[in-house]
DNA sequence: GGCATATTTGACACGATGTCAAAAACATGC
DNA sequence: GCATGTTTTTGACATCGTGTCAAATATGCC
């Protein structure tokens, strides 16, 4: 067999590195081509399209992502971890310049769109499974919270709150890019589900 | 002059129903074009761009949309007004079949996304609009609450959390598709802010 | 009726996706 | 060492989408 010429874990990190900054749409097989110093027809061959290209790419970064974010949410009272977990969550979103905002939630709107598209349903199902993996995480979270004292309520209830407060600052991330805000929203947000003035 | 040959406004319509089902980049002037039973070359010539021409329809959209969140939050307590306001919201996201989800988030994500493309700048800044004015709508309803006793609280800084919760439902939306959760999540919103167990 | 003006129409250039067959590079067995 | 088979590379091609342009067309107005 005739070996590879480039190195494929190279190229879905300059592949996902466009997607986010320019989106799937707005990035084209030429511009990665280039970038990755490979042929076009050569990433046809080794992942079929771009969308698949696209979700390989996402995956490797998921993983990564949910490590980064179980390190956050490990550590300290239930405030601080929370206060963690929403500092890496915008962290993400502001990074790079401009920022790029959340890469979940930006391939989920892009790609979970189109109707009856094989393709679509699968990356539909690798940005709902980040998420539920997310939302698991944050619910653990809460239930040893709530063990300790720390929290009383539904941790299943509040996890899936908190979860969808985040997909949304993602959204306000695009439409304002006001970083403060968002801070500010998470802080709040903080504060409802532990209690006001709870510490 | 010579009369245009197609109705300016029955175009924006049938254009918007292509563009929320099929997304922006997923929907072509040729697809307009053939049902709206017009020539591709006379929408460039009407709107200028694909761009521009969803950026109409939509703000064609935005106008309808809050005058009906208007109603919603016109009527009965707060925490009436909070339930209907949120029933529109999710209503909205799962009209169509398959449900189309929320047309500002969508374009948003689609659109707010690329670098240095100025009529991107456009479009985020008409997103961000209706945004503002529906946060502004539930911040008046917050402060009438208040003043009625209904709502102790920061009606600025909780308005803003939810208009945060529903542009995270309508990520949740698209990735779990599954309407009863987006119900809880958004009544779950309502205890939170009105303090569990209030009425 | 004739002219100015705006719209329509079809051709064109360009770029993107995706396919395909031929050429090239290696691994293996002889 | 050499032939063979397999996989990758490479370039050509078909198709589709956006956007531009000039020529043709239809109307309002003088």
């Amino acid at each position: 067999m005739r070996p590879r010429e480039f190195d494929h874990d190279d190229v879905l990190r300059i592949a996902f590195d466009q997607f986010w900054r320019k989106g799937v749409r707005g990035t084209s097989l030429s511009d990665i081509a280039r970038d990755a110093g490979v042929q076009r027809g050569s990433l046809y061959n080794a992942f079929g399209s771009k969308e698949a290209l696209f979700l390989q790419a996402y995956e490797r970064y998921a993983g990564d992502y949910l490590l980064a974010l179980q390190k956050a949410l490990g550590a300290g009272s239930l405030r601080k971890r929370l206060i963690a977990f929403f500092d890496l969550t915008i962290t993400n979103f502001r990074s790079g310049s401009p920022p790029r905002g959340c890469p979940t939630t930006r391939g989920l709107m892009e790609l979970g769109a189109a109707e009856g598209e094989g393709l679509d349903e699968d990356a539909r199902r690798a940005f709902a499974n980040l998420v539920s993996r997310i939302t698991a995480l944050v619910e653990d979270t809460l239930s040893t919270g709530a063990e300790r004292g720390e929290f009383s309520g539904n941790p299943a209830a509040a996890a899936l709150h908190i979860i969808t407060v985040t997909r949304g600052l993602a959204v306000l991330e695009r439409a304002f890019g006001d970083e403060p805000q968002l801070r500010k929203i998470a802080a709040h947000t903080i504060d409802l589900v532990l209690g006001r003035g709870a510490r």
